[in-house]
DNA sequence: CATGAATGAGTGTTCATTCAT
DNA sequence: GATGAATGAACACTCATTCAT
């Protein structure tokens, strides 16, 4: 029956970060206490060290969690990603900004910023955080090289440097929407997708430039 | 040593800032101990409760440093902004950017990153926070507004949410190269400006075009 | 050691208060820091406040416990004092200098010195030293009025007045015991036994003098 | 000009005693800081110690200062007392608890119970607190002793015991007026007046007795 | 396995005292 | 002589972690 202690373990683990998460959401990392950890979870603490080895572990387990979380994303976008380099960049950034209209998911985000802030003084966490970026950095780079090559973006722009623009758009207002949680995502999210459009005409327009043209 | 000049005491207070400034860049908030504060100011822990009554009015002050650099940052960037739009959001991206070249400001950021953290469960320094953004976010949407009166930028555009999203830029730029020193400015700075220049046409570009079109 | 009883709970909370009392006796409530406490108790910081907020929760606890005690002591001895207005006078104050003969309710007394003293600022202890004076008070008014109506004791005398006089003995006397710890109870009780006689005679004594006044 | 100085320097001892009586009576000597007093006296820390070398220098002269007063009272009350014991024991009292009707004066007793408590830990204090009480000890046993010669007083009273009593009867009023300032002095004044005349019958009194005897 | 009482190093802060000016 | 900025040991209290039961 290793299966199921298996399954009460992962379920145990997860009470806990969820606790922790909500504590940290609240409080942030350094002033929310193991006891807060403890009490949110409903358990003991000696139960809570039977899990994590300590409360960097905790704060390790989340940024992973949130780590696989958005890789999950990513991959999730990159796979709907087809031809159409427009399509695909908006795919993206609607896989990012489109949760942030849910209540759960901005409380999560304000633990990432949290991370953010962490990330500088620890290199485990630091490490994370660039993994977390290093993937839609270049799958982002990918979609607008192979539209370059397509011809619907322009040659000159950086890629790479656009991708991390395009990341940054999504940082930027995370943080913006956790100072103000009443910002709403729709407007920003239509902004990016003008902006998207300006640079890499969607393929129906270009094929009626192209008829234009003639 | 009795009645210091005003000059001395704002030195002191600049130097117990400082000191705090590189503690907190280094380590954070709440890794930083005053007693760290102490030996970096190379001062006594009484000495630094002359001039702040807390560690937290040592991190109040230090966000209100901030948000006074940039709000001079952006009163500059207001001044040089003229007539052409384009140009004025070269400007403030400029601004907003260019200092990031250098090592010191790149600390000073850290602990723009460390703030943006702490202000998700400090009501004054959200407050702060938000103000910080206020300004440049106006001045941002009255460019772009007036760049659509005059016809250089889309009447379709939602200037309040480019404003935020122009924002973000420089925040989630300055949030990468935290973690990431080596990352360069220049390459991000240029697409940035190309992707301006697809928004809204410097004016010799819309010149050159209206010349075309005739 | 989890799950401990409530026996075991009260047993270390009376741990607590009789190391700090001791220290308290010894150097006073600002003299004595937590550290001597802690000491004195052998246990760690963290085990003090887990059973008591504050080093000023100790000394309230301290002083509640002073007034339970001195509640008790007035308690059983009007529960002695019978119809003889003197044997009752006689019964408080024995009831309240006897236990002065003991060298640990001596030491106890010198705690009570010092809540004397930090009740002059602390209005929580203010109202504790107050009320722990008001109910021999009541009592002593009630007997010496009662006094009064049988016609054992001067119908011009102010029983208010005489009450806090009695109380003032044993205060005045429990002070000057505290500075000069060889005075003796005998004398000083007998002294105020004769004075308790000569205001309020003894039933027999009136006895005598009625059937002489025959 | 030494004289002058002399003066000044008395002066300014004065100052600083008068300031540090007013906090101590606030706040009592330990929640007294150096700093309270240098506002108080509207001086400098520096120029404190010129005339005191430590805290604990300007409590002993508050000390000093309170036990030289009681010894002036006393004298007074010691020269007005004449042939009657009674009339002297009357005296005594009056010396004793009339200045309680004083406001200033109640105050410099809040001051002087802070040093009931002190006087437990400090030998100095100690030992200036039981000189306090030596002489009216001995005046008061001297004059019951006198009485006792003469006849207007129990031979069988305890001279020194009584002597202790009566000083217990200032010292618990001044404590139970510290702790209820509302208690009026005239009434416990009247009530020790009529248990002296209960123990020390006035000169006519007795005069009337004995030739009522006859 | 779980509990929760206990630990103790470490925290922010205070304040009597000093001494350069 | 006077000033008040500076000192630094000490303080009350916290909290991540342990381990006896």
């Amino acid at each position: 029956m290793p299966k199921v202690s298996e399954a009460h373990r992962d379920a145990r683990r997860q009470q806990i970060l969820d606790a922790a998460g909500a504590c940290f959401a609240r409080e942030g990392f350094h002033r929310t206490t193991m006891d807060d950890i403890v009490r949110a979870a409903r358990l003991s603490p000696g139960a809570i060290y039977r899990y994590f080895p300590s409360k960097a572990a905790i704060i390790d387990a989340i940024a992973a969690e949130r780590h696989a979380r958005e890789a999950a994303l990513i991959a999730a976008a990159a796979a709907d990603a087809g031809d159409d380099t427009a399509a695909a960049l908006h795919a993206i950034a609607r896989a990012f900004l489109a949760p942030l209209a849910d209540a759960a998911e901005r409380q999560r985000r304000r633990v990432g910023v949290q991370l953010w802030a962490e990330a500088l003084r620890d290199p485990r966490l630091c490490a994370v955080a660039r993994a977390g970026i290093a993937r839609p950095r270049r799958l982002l780079a990918a979609v607008l090289r192979d539209g370059q090559r397509r011809g619907s973006v322009p040659a000159g722009l950086d890629a790479d440097a656009a991708a991390r623009a395009m990341i940054a758009l999504f940082q930027g207002f995370i943080l913006q929407q956790a100072w103000e949680p009443r910002v709403a995502v729709g407007p920003y999210l239509a902004t990016i997708e003008a902006t998207i459009a300006a640079i890499a005409p969607p393929a129906t327009a270009r094929q009626r430039e192209r008829r234009g043209a003639k």
